[in-house]
DNA sequence: ACCATTT
């Protein structure tokens, strides 16, 4: 069961991390039409530059009926040394020239959670109920029918915000007005060109990539240097660039059962050229309600075909209204995770693409701007992971003001806390009225909240029983000795066919990872430690054959496909029933065979008796020990040859083929333990070439 | 407490 309490009750507010960003640095994002920037165009991202300009309110003269700028005028000014910062306390990492990689656990205790200052703004106990708890006022943005229309549908004024083509080229592009910063005609030499001071910032070499051209962070003017393909984007992510080889056009059958759930004929067809023209229960059931508009709370079992029961009718709905306007999101897709996210994307491609609309994938870990180039064309479908859309809204680069449909997958998962409030955030974004689809292989009460806040008279469709006893799914449930878990792990991960194994913690997967390849079983982490490259390899690795064990974190549980796994092992036992069934669905896909088995210490017999038995499985714990026949006969385990995989092996799944190396870098990039991540340059100071005052800087945070 | 979810 969720956390979640259906009955009303105030719910303590968990800390999301924009609410921390903004502890540390006070709000960052004006609302719409109030704060400082208010004037300015809503949809482009800030600069770091401008934000700061636009706090001082707008310049009340021209520039020429100002005279020559003030503050290039140095002399006049020698308290001001904005380049030498060594008498400064240090502030941001930017400006240090370094960062340090984001390793929560050595920053010391954050403020937030030192408890010496009152938590003003995201105690929620403190703050009494939230006005959508009391119901002390009409609902207003979620009851749409006493509204009348919006103003968008009437078409009785010019739409100001949206229509790009009528407001010309954005600034930024036009390049005519003055830039500030770089204006140096009429400012004498820069000291950084006189030469009479060390040069610390401005040495290109040693401070490793720019931001923007990281792509790890946020876009200040999108990258219009370059444009990115598709296959460009997914090769710079480690994803696979193979082509599916494209099946020949079938006729569509007048059984098609596509075609009778009322699915355009495009739709239809592309489907089944894929060998796809039977609907699953789920899509059977649920296909025809949300066509016809309704929302709809969708519930099948894992590898049911989910995608496609709320793929297919939004895709049909929204080509039946046209085409997105530049600017303009019509339907957006929220999913967990990012390889889930992924996964939404590339099923959804195909057939988005055969009604001639527009879709992308917006999610953290990838660069940013060819998310933000495509929102800048509009798009039909935006498939989302909850953080970088957050993100992209407040740099005001995602609008959802014109959302049609809104999707959530998992979502119950999506309902729990630590997701809620960001959903929240994004749904109350969208217009109220739009439709509505929330779809999961666990649908229990804890999504109440979500759906008495957005859909409106639902229809449910529950098409499985809720249980993970699937006929072709075998359950154990092993209670072993500790001391014998090591040793277990390999030997139930060596079956033959592809092996999923579940810890609880990043550095778990980690340390289980190094024992299996110890042990001489070929194995690869899994966790929201690694940087998405690293990710994407990974999984990519195991998809493809090169890695027949993925040890992962729950970021595996839900959703994700892929054919083949034989077994599913949990080393650490889930966190409830719901978490069982997940993880199990990860194999038995598509009517083959699998296995799931749970590794029980003596602690924790009674939770795992409760947990399979809430999970509608009828299996007991079993004792047993290396060289208990009941492994190798019963489960399936093989004794690993117990000589250790060479790390070469592993680091070149990880990091890809190693490329030529430039310059005097040695050994080139390192696989970085969690904790480093996003590719960001972290290399040792003897790395970097130690020069100037680069080092005194780097020294304070290298110690 | 830890797993996800932006940098």
């Amino acid at each position: 069961m969720s956390a979640q309490s259906s009955s009303g009750a105030p719910k303590k507010a968990r800390w999301s991390t924009s609410k921390k960003v903004e502890a540390r640095r006070g709000p960052s994002k004006p609302h719409r039409g109030q704060g400082p920037t208010a004037g300015r165009d809503e949809r482009r991202p800030y600069t770091r530059d401008e934000r700061s300009y636009a706090d001082r309110g707008p310049r009340s003269e021209s520039r020429d009926e100002r005279g020559p700028r003030r503050e290039f005028n140095r002399d006049e000014r020698p308290e001001r040394r904005p380049f030498n910062r060594d008498d400064r306390p240090q502030r941001g990492g930017f400006d240090r020239g370094e960062r340090r990689p984001f390793d929560r656990d050595d920053r010391g205790p954050r403020s937030y959670d030192r408890g010496d200052r009152p938590q003003r703004r995201v105690d929620g106990d403190d703050r009494g109920p939230r006005s959508y708890d009391r119901g002390d006022r009409p609902q207003r943005r979620f009851d749409r029918d006493d509204r009348g229309q919006r103003s968008y549908d009437r078409g009785d004024r010019p739409q100001r915000r949206f229509d790009r083509d009528e407001r010309g080229p954005r600034s930024y592009e036009r390049g005519d007005r003055p830039q500030r910063r770089f204006g140096r005609d009429d400012r004498g030499p820069r000291s950084y060109d006189r030469g009479d001071r060390p040069q610390r910032r401005f040495d290109r070499d040693e401070r490793g990539p720019r931001s923007y051209d990281r792509g790890d962070r946020g876009y200040q003017r999108a990258d219009r240097s370059r444009t990115w393909t598709d296959r460009e984007e997914r090769e710079a992510m480690g994803l696979s660039v193979d082509v599916p080889a494209e099946a020949a056009p079938v006729e569509v059958g007048a059984d098609n059962g596509f075609a009778a759930l009322g699915l355009p004929t495009p739709l239809v067809e592309r489907l089944a050229r894929d060998g796809i023209t039977t609907p699953f229960p789920i899509q059977q059931a649920t296909i025809p309600d949300a066509l016809a508009g309704r929302d709809v709370l969708g519930r099948g079992q894992t590898g049911s075909g989910k995608t496609l029961s709320f793929g297919l009718p939004l895709i049909a709905t929204l080509a039946a209204g046209g085409k997105a306007a530049p600017g303009v999101v019509r339907s957006i897709i929220l999913v967990p995770t990012r390889e889930l996210a992924q996964q939404v994307s590339d099923a959804l491609q195909p057939l988005v693409h055969v009604m001639g609309l527009r879709h992308k994938l917006v999610a953290g870990g990838m660069p940013y701007p060819p998310q933000i180039m495509a929102l800048e064309k509009g798009l039909d479908v935006l498939v989302a992971t909850p953080g970088r859309l957050k993100d992209l809204i407040d740099r005001g680069a995602a609008d959802l003001s014109q959302v049609e449909v809104a999707v959530l997958d998992e979502a119950d998962h999506m309902a729990e806390m630590g997701f809620l409030e960001a959903i929240s955030e994004i749904l109350d974004l969208v217009p109220g009225g739009g439709q509505r689809l929330l779809f999961s292989a666990t649908l229990d009460r804890g999504i109440d909240t979500v759906v008495e806040r957005y859909l409106s008279d639902p229809v449910t469709h529950e098409t499985d029983p809720e249980t993970a006893s699937v006929e072709t799914m075998d359950h154990h449930v092993l209670l072993i000795d500790p001391m014998h878990k090591k040793v277990i792990t390999a030997e139930v991960a060596n079956r033959t066919g592809r092996t999923v194994v579940f810890v609880r913690t990043k550095l778990g997967a980690d340390r289980v990872a190094l024992q299996l390849r110890e042990q001489g079983v070929f194995a690869a982490a899994l966790h929201g430690g690694l940087s998405q490259v690293q990710r994407n390899r990974v999984l990519t690795g195991f998809k493809e054959g090169t890695l027949p064990v993925l040890v992962a974190t729950d970021v595996a549980a839900r959703g994700i496909h892929v054919d083949d796994v034989s077994v599913v092992l949990q080393v650490d036992p889930p966190a409830d029933h719901k978490d069982y069934l997940h993880r199990s669905g990860r194999t038995a896909r598509a009517g083959e065979r699998g296995t799931v088995v749970t590794l029980a210490l003596p602690h924790q017999r009674r939770q795992m008796e409760r947990l399979v038995e809430q999970a509608g499985v009828d299996v007991k714990p079993v004792r047993t020990a290396p060289g208990d026949p009941l492994l190798y006969d019963g489960v399936g385990a093989r004794t690993p040859s117990g000589e250790a995989i060479e790390e070469g092996r592993y680091r070149r799944l990880v990091e890809g083929e190693p490329r030529p190396q430039r310059g005097h870098r040695r050994g080139g990039a390192r696989y970085q333990p969690h904790g480093r991540r996003n590719e960001r340059s972290f290399r040792g100071r003897e790395d970097r070439g130690d020069r100037g005052g680069r080092d005194r800087s780097a020294r304070r945070y290298d110690d």
